[in-house]
DNA sequence: ACGGGCGGTGACAACGGTGTCAGTCTATCC
DNA sequence: GGATAGACTGACACCGTTGTCACCGCCCGT
């Protein structure tokens, strides 16, 4: 026996009214069984469940945003990054948590400095539950009072700030950078030189404290000429190593605050004819996949972004759904992964 | 005078009711206005245009999917990437279509060969209103076929096979791989290594074909040993790379069938100690970031990336309106970029 | 003057769920 | 044995749009 024979394409898909009707129950019992509610009996929950599976029934989201103001997804903001794979990687941590937990993921990827009106058209636009907010843009007043004041949830990667009204997740910048530089510090080096990244991300200010501080704790004085200033792309990492290297006393190891911008200054050595490592260190910061398609394969820093994105999610989630009240700020440790850009001065 | 002071946050987002009534029209007749449709005295029009103005309106996309059975949201579908520039490039061109015109992009990040089920769970949870479908996902019939029968519109981007009863846009990577060969050809290399590409993916047969063609075309024999498989992923180009370079009659150039391969080849060739471009041309495909990575800098093709991806966005958006009826294919020229990591055999 | 067509408009019923509230049915306690 | 407090269930309004259809007025041809 065949249901909707005539309607040849898009078979109908059931409703609520079908499963309803099918397990012998009212639309509001099948209601209450598909979102978890208690207070059903066992026997009638298998019922309905069993009607589900037999009509393959999956709840108009639309119809369920209208009644439930609510629209089971969430958006993921990010400014054009440089490190392609950084935001992959988010990208692929937040989904992964989406997908678990039945929620869409709407993207909304935006130009350097978007107008603050563009991103509120988003929310209103959309209507997403929450909103996944990533460095540098997650941390401007104007972005985290407009989410604030419509009441819109979010969570924020890599802020600059901890600010402890706001909930946010990150890696231990200034751990992973101390560690790096006591990395070089360990295989002999006296003069280091350092890129900084982007100022507009926090994660460039902690990296460079936590360089300082390391050469501070080893009672070293800091030569202002060796730090410089770079923008966390390929390009200033090249153009800042040029610079350094034509220090007259230039530095026999350099740091630069993340992997792109090192595989700038391993460019940079090789077009001076510099040797690597012998005659220069190099160092970068996230272990990127960069980090293993240069020559040599660079010592860097990893940070756990899957999970740190994947965490940023699961904290979101738990917000909307009102499991959690209290804003936290979560942390996670980085790992000195040495590879041959780093040697002892003087040696390959 | 203020309107709703007690309701300090989420200030009552205006409906079409609030708007028909400030407009003294009736609710249909402001439907009709936002959704362009004829019929409207122009004076009738502006009116309504003011209150949505006046009052922020910004329709319910619920009410609207839930009513019009649509969801002015498309989906995004591709599968874990090597090149993340590929994908990001992709995802920019196609979200600034979708924002042009007010359509929202929903992700499907996917692991290697998803089962069928989950990409029609996504389409049944999500109704998207079309698909954007990368390689080499996009070809799979059961995908295709899914999606048919669902009545979801769908355009492939760089599918293997050109299937007149679907949309597709992709770059033409036959042309663009024979004047690389060609490149190489006039520089005067004749024993030039190719590494394939990811078999699944259409574009590794195509870029293979071009340089094949190419070497037919200028009278010489194809030596198999010197075509040798990759996956378009780093770690395999380098592979491949050992391999041609342990030969005894060793090639003077190499082309990989993209970037990232090619910077495998650099770094093999750096660890064989040979030298670049004098002891071996490279030649990548993409023009992706990593080119100006490496050192020296490739010499590649560029296909518009960005330019693919709006296209295939509103192609589908076309289709979707109903715009247009007849199924097409777009092909975008390729460029060749030349950079010194090629050069005459024995020239550095 | 009349009927027919068409541009312009509104009333009203969907769309497919959730929230509220009232009701029934047990188990428990005096 | 009756009162009472849960556990469990359903009726019904409502969420904010779009689709359908009826209607009104005006212009046109005869």
């Amino acid at each position: 026996m065949q249901e909707n024979t005539t309607n040849r394409h898009t078979p109908a898909r059931a409703t609520i009214r079908d499963v309803a009707h099918r397990a012998g129950v009212s639309i509001k019992t099948v209601s209450r069984v598909i979102n978890h509610e208690a207070n059903v009996r066992p026997v009638t929950r298998e019922r309905v469940m069993e009607a589900v599976r037999e009509l393959q029934y999956e709840p108009n989201p639309a119809a369920r945003g209208l009644a439930g103001r609510r629209t089971f997804s969430i958006g993921l903001l990010y400014e054009n990054p440089h490190e392609f794979s950084y935001i992959q990687q988010i990208l692929d941590g937040v989904f992964d948590v989406c997908q678990a937990h039945g929620y869409a993921l709407l993207l909304r990827p935006s130009s350097e400095n978007p107008a603050t009106e563009d991103i509120v058209r988003f929310l209103t636009q959309t209507r997403v539950d929450g909103m996944v907010l990533t460095a540098p843009i997650g941390d401007r007043p104007d972005i985290t009072d407009a989410l604030t004041e419509r009441d819109v949830p979010f969570v924020q990667i890599s802020p600059g700030i901890t600010d402890t009204r706001w909930t946010s997740v990150g890696p231990d910048d200034f751990a992973g950078s101390r560690t790096l530089t006591e990395h070089l510090l360990d295989l002999g080096h006296t003069r280091i030189g350092f890129i900084q990244g982007d100022p507009r991300h926090g994660a460039a200010s902690a990296r460079l404290d936590g360089h300082l501080q390391c050469l501070r704790e080893h009672g070293m004085t800091v030569d202002e000429s060796l730090i410089v200033p770079g923008l966390f792309d390929f390009e200033s990492g090249k153009a800042a190593a040029h610079g350094l290297l034509a220090l007259t006393d230039r530095p026999t190891a350099i740091v630069a605050s993340n992997d792109d911008m090192a595989a700038g200054v391993i460019v940079a050595a090789q077009e001076a004819g510099i040797a690597l490592p012998a005659e220069l260190s190099v160092a970068g910061f996230d272990d990127s996949p960069t980090a293993l398609h240069t020559w040599p394969p660079l010592t860097t820093v990893r940070q756990p972004i899957v999970e740190i994105a994947s965490q940023a999610a699961e904290l979101l989630l738990e917000w909307i759904r009102g499991e959690r009240s209290v804003h936290v700020r979560k942390t996670f440790d980085c790992r000195l992964v040495v590879r041959r850009s780093t040697s002892a001065p003087g040696v390959a």
